[in-house]
DNA sequence: TTGAAAGCGCTAACAA
DNA sequence: TTGTTAGCGCTTTCAA
């Protein structure tokens, strides 16, 4: 099954030069005389031969191979900053080691054990870890942190201040005073800049939860939203405006009409749902991008910047949960009859176990 | 930056043993006192050694890494075959190399002529390359594919027929007669597995497409499906399902009031949309685990099996597309005055760009 | 421009 | 049970 593949040395045979030769030929071309690299490659292509990256990055101590690790490859957050990467690596001509930590800081440090010695550098997009730990790390090999900022690490992020200011706005020219935040992870470094930049913007904000940054912790919030409502919730993200707004539906409310919704991220579901989502849309695939493109030139020598991390830009996409306030009522004529506990879910039923 | 990690000769020495006996240690234990291991072992953590897969790679020629190549990470299907797949890796203490093929069989080329020589085995979910560059680079390493049957090649498939069975006999009891299928891309294996057994099982069924198998795919078939509408729809899959529903309400049918859709994959849009979806489970967990598993076993030695692909379950996931066949009317009053090219797509409106 | 030779860190006979 | 000794396939001085 399993034909032992040809070395450079099967190559050099044949085409009468010494190893050395076809290994410049191909490691560094042009250190060898053109006719004698044309004469080398061909034979090569003959033969089948191809460079074991393995056995280069012995002596040499690089693999060409650069980790991403993202906390759950199910979040569609990630697809865009995936493919930027990829895109990125590609160019350069490394492999890129994707990894799912699933949302568990015990996974990832597991895939990171395992991968360090195995990369010439990291991504870690939104890391589950600890400062300390991801400090740890990046002592081994050259490290890049997305949406985070740890102190001695580079890293990149959206500039959620900008993002949060153009929601704001964007509200304000609906005629919204009142804003309540949904707050995402505690652990979540962009969730505390959110919050405190919508503070910043709007001093009168209000702050719900931390709810789980799902579809399920939105439908949790509704019920303490409906408490005391706003005519407008900036939430964490989009999967838990999405869940937000579905339990809201459920209780009688109707969104956008009684209530705004702005989230971030902009996954594609965000198009999807009914009302699609108003947004705060990350660079996701620049995002990517710049974290492998940042880790490559770290491992080619470049020097780290240390003056803070990178800020991309973000925009707000608008689409149908937001609207108009209405100022002919003063308080919600929904929710304050029936909370229910959960209506979310929409009956399943395993058909399969019939 | 990156300190020279400690080497088995650094343990050696500190341990007062030889080279290969640290080595021992960490490859086969049980081969060396137990007294002398645990003090490797003890030495060895104390000096951070940790052993470099890559220079363990090259005598052997095995690098306890598998690859898994998706033909498109963003697309929810692969969610669950990819933990199931790293699940089953993790265990026999396999690394994953994930890489995204982006729906391009070039892409996939490429990136399997890199990983080819780095990985012990091949695990290929959805391929977009003929029959033939699959059993190309099965020459050169142990594949298993999956969603696929290939000659020569272990695949693991669903049990796509079953899966119709169910989701005709569902919409039989509904009353539902005449079916139309949404097809999916050509060259799916199980676009083709599908779309016969339905016909098999349903004579009279008519076929609409292909269509790209995404949302706007399914919005697509929207206006081919309303010229000549049946009671009932089975879509290649859930995203086509979300698009047909969309753009079939914006046309002013009702789902499932007018039509009753069914769709395949059950990914976790198909729980969120309105109406949410009645699907075809595919154990996608067990398939991304079975499909690493016997990669893994061929890799150690085990026989693949040549009898046909692995057939796994497939299950009916009741939710609310699928209603009760509406007996009075014959003729739908919708979609036959207006079919609007493109009304699926709610206004966006980028407001970045301000 | 090319060749010879010494490793990179580890494993695997073969001896002891 | 442990040590010695060759390599695995490639890169990289150092000479030629």
């Amino acid at each position: 099954m399993t034909e032992k593949p040809p070395t450079i040395y099967d190559v050099a045979r044949a085409a009468g030069v010494a190893a050395s030769t076809v290994s410049r030929a191909f490691a560094r071309p042009g250190r060898v005389n053109f006719e004698t690299a044309e004469r080398i490659r061909r034979v090569a292509a003959e033969l089948g031969y191809r460079v074991n990256p393995l056995a280069r990055g012995l002596p040499t101590g690089r693999t060409s191979m650069i980790g991403l690790v993202v906390s759950d490859i199910g979040n569609p957050f990630y697809t865009e900053i995936i493919r930027g990467a990829q895109d990125a690596a590609a160019e350069a001509g490394y492999t890129m080691l994707l990894t799912d930590a699933r949302e568990s800081g015990r996974r990832e440090r597991e895939a990171l054990e395992r991968a360090v010695t195995t990369v010439d550098g990291i991504v870690l997009a939104t890391s589950r870890m600890p400062d300390a730990a991801i400090r740890g790390i990046a002592k081994q090999r050259p490290v890049v942190v997305l949406n985070r900022a740890v102190t001695d690490v580079p890293s990149v992020v959206t500039d959620n201040p900008d993002g949060v200011r153009r929601a704001v706005d964007h509200l304000a020219e609906l005629g919204h005073i009142g804003i309540t935040y949904l707050a995402g992870p505690e652990a979540s470094w962009a969730d505390g800049m959110r919050w405190r930049s919508l503070r910043d913007a709007l001093p009168g904000s209000r702050r719900l939860g931390p709810y789980s940054p799902d579809v399920s912790g939105g439908g949790e919030a509704a019920a303490d939203f409906a408490r005391a409502p706003t005519s407008a919730v900036v939430a964490y993200n989009d999967a838990m405006a999405i869940g937000l707004i579905r339990q809201l539906t459920a209780m009688g409310a109707r969104v956008p009409g009684d209530v705004s919704v702005v989230s971030f991220d902009n996954i594609e579901a965000a198009a999807l749902v009914t009302p699609a989502l108003t947004t705060v849309a990350a660079p996701l695939h620049a995002m990517g991008r710049a974290g492998a493109g940042n880790v490559l030139a770290i491992v080619n020598g470049a020097v780290p910047r240390t003056t803070g991390p990178l800020v991309l830009p973000s925009r707000l996409v608008v689409r149908a949960s937001t609207a108009q306030r209405r100022r002919n009522r003063t308080s919600p004529a929904w929710g304050t009859t029936n909370v229910p506990g959960d209506g979310g879910a929409s009956g399943e039923i395993d058909a399969g176990s019939r």
